[in-house]
DNA sequence: CTATAGAG
DNA sequence: CTCTATAGA
């Protein structure tokens, strides 16, 4: 979900090549994995599967994106979501019933044999569980590419990375790093450049954000761009009913965002949530590693315990695996290792 | 989402 | 080469 601040972003988003993007990118785990998930479906809404039933459609996005990273000098570093905030339970509750009524909505839609409605009601009904979370990190783990798991929330883990040096910058569909401090954040990462949005296929590009000239060019402080935030809503808050982005802009350069939520939100306490956003929990310990893919070991799980075929599996492992030992050469991705 | 084939 | 359709598991 994220925070509504697209609106306030307008000429801070700037266009950037993938050539463009070297260095480290701290990727937000559960965001990509439900963008695999919910997208990567058949007309029906079917997920990829193997013949057990096990839903496969997020190996395929993982190998085939980590993958392009790695091809174009991009050291990618996976954070997982750890132990969500108490702060966020509504929005958990929220979600977990838009999935249910999603899966309710998909059946009556192939009952129908409406498959558009299908598709759409399927992609509501994905859920980043347990199962789809520990085969992806068996996969990075075989892939030589590092994850952790952050304490609370992975956006605010990603945005520690990226200010410690640690990251180049936080890779996300949400805005949320930016409120827990990111410097650098990179969206609409995607190898295609394309999504279907109703149906239709749209050209998307990576594109860049700064906060600082996020920051500069709003004249507000980070502070004030978390109770605007805050005033439209955030994971762990409702937004105030007839606010968006541009009147709560205004309400907090005001310096009315108190007595704003005072009147029409009495029952709302923004001080954990600012508290939350400016120091999250986040572990300062955690240094990432790459190594050499094991393409044996990807081979392994991919094609004898998931079912992908060795034809689509091996040209890619062949690419970004070093050159065999003793072969002389080009050396290919052993650069960054 | 990504890869691939086929069309323009 | 770019675009569109479709399979993948």
């Amino acid at each position: 979900m994220g925070v509504p601040l697209r609106p306030l972003l307008e000429g801070c988003r700037h266009p950037v090549e993938w050539d463009a993007l070297f260095g480290v990118a701290a990727i937000d785990a559960n965001n990509a994995l439900y963008q695999f998930l919910s997208i990567i479906r058949q007309a029906d809404g079917t997920p990829l599967q193997d013949d057990r039933g096990r839903v496969t459609s997020h190996l395929s996005g993982l190998l085939f994106r980590t993958t392009y990273f790695l091809e174009h000098g991009i050291r990618p570093f996976y954070i997982f979501d750890g132990t969500p905030p108490s702060l966020k339970a509504k929005t958990l509750s929220k979600r977990r019933e838009i999935r249910e009524a999603g899966k309710e909505q998909w059946d009556d839609a192939l009952s129908r044999g409406d498959t558009e409605a299908a598709y759409r009601a399927a992609m509501q009904s994905s859920k980043v569980d347990r199962a789809i979370i520990e085969s992806g990190q068996r996969l990075l783990d075989a892939l030589g590419v590092p994850w952790m798991v952050a304490p609370s929330e992975g956006e605010a883990q990603s945005a520690f990375f990226v200010d410690a040096g640690i990251a180049t910058y936080s890779v996300s569909q949400d805005y949320d790093s930016l409120l827990f401090g990111a410097s650098v954040l990179v969206r609409n990462l995607t190898v295609s450049g394309k999504r279907r949005i109703r149906g239709k296929s749209v050209t998307i590009s990576p594109e860049r954000i700064y906060l600082f000239e996020l920051l500069e060019t709003l004249g507000i402080t980070r502070e004030m761009l978390v109770q605007i935030a805050i005033l439209v809503g955030t994971d762990f808050n409702e937004g105030i009913y007839g606010i968006g982005p541009k009147k709560a802009m205004k309400i907090v350069r005001d310096g009315h965002f108190h007595e704003t939520i005072a009147e029409k939100a009495p029952d709302l306490d923004p001080v954990p949530i600012m508290e939350f956003f400016l120091s999250p929990p986040i572990t300062r310990d955690f240094h990432p590693e790459w190594r050499s893919p094991d393409s044996d070991l990807v081979v392994e799980i991919l094609c004898s315990e998931y079912g992908f075929s060795t034809e689509r599996v091996q040209p890619v492992l062949n690419r970004i695996a070093g050159p065999p030992k003793g072969m002389s050469g080009q050396q290919r991705l052993d650069a960054w290792f």
